[in-house]
DNA sequence: GCGAAACGTAATCTCATCAGTTACAGTTTA
DNA sequence: TAAACTGTAACTGATGAGATTACGTTTCGC
């Protein structure tokens, strides 16, 4: 696969808390389901409890539930906590102001990435994460 | 600005060949533009070319043309034309089958990730070159 | 023809980002 | 007090992108 797993291990965190309920699922156990080291999910753990969807608890016994019921946590909710927020991707350089196309282009840019981007996220904030872990559990059956 | 210029390097390259019409624009003067180094320019070029987009004269007074006029351009052409297509990022590692949620999360994924991306592409789908072209024109003037 | 101007592309450099890993300090429970 | 966690910091290796240099190829004008 590619770069930027951050969204597809955050949803696979979110879909084992939501599955464990009340039990805290500590992060070497997340991380022998999702295949990786327990400081990848701790990081990302600890970016999903800034944003106030998981609770952490620490000492011995601890692990992490989530914050509210997955009814109540969108995708987009999990996207946001997890991705870098840099605005849209732009020139390096800022372009040459001297010729018409480099002096008008950034804010037209702008505006129709941020179109494009919001037409993601629109998408992405109607998927709750209950939704997700029902179509799991039917994956996971069948 | 963050990563993956290629977009927006290759909408204002597509910007500048609208507004030269049948002159063709080379890749020097065009970096000068953008603000960049011409083989940038070039590489860039090289895609919208294998996309149909652009046409490219070889040769002293060569340099590059719009293979199509601009109303006939969307900028969902020029983001498939110019970025890598790599499927939805998925898990680095396979996660564990042996976890519910390892064994049938990926297909999940796959479907809202798609899901995601297509409303973005429908955004830039329906936005013609020529519109940015004008757009463009517009703030350069204001 | 010849040379200048341009494209097309490969090779290299630098830089940023990310996942993975080790290490360790702080916290809680039994 | 010991064991089992979390929370970070620091380091490594891989990957990808933009910038740059270099060079072969194509074409026009003289």
């Amino acid at each position: 696969m590619s770069k930027n797993c951050r969204f597809a291990v955050a949803v696979h965190i979110a879909a084992v808390l939501a599955l464990s309920g009340d039990e805290p699922a500590t992060s070497e156990w997340i991380a022998g389901s999702v295949n990786t080291n327990p400081v990848v999910i701790r990081r990302l753990l600890s970016a999903l409890s800034k944003a106030g969807l998981v609770r952490s608890l620490r000492g011995s016994a601890g692990g992490s539930l989530l914050a509210r019921p997955p009814e109540r946590i969108t995708l987009l909710d999990i996207a946001r906590a997890v991705e870098e927020d840099e605005g849209p991707a732009l020139h390096h350089q800022p372009p040459n102001p001297a010729c018409p196309v480099g002096r008008g282009i950034q804010p037209v840019l702008v505006r129709v990435i941020d179109r494009a981007e919001a037409a993601r996220e629109a998408v992405l904030g109607t998927t709750l994460l209950s939704e997700v872990v029902t179509q799991i559990r039917a994956e996971a059956m069948g």
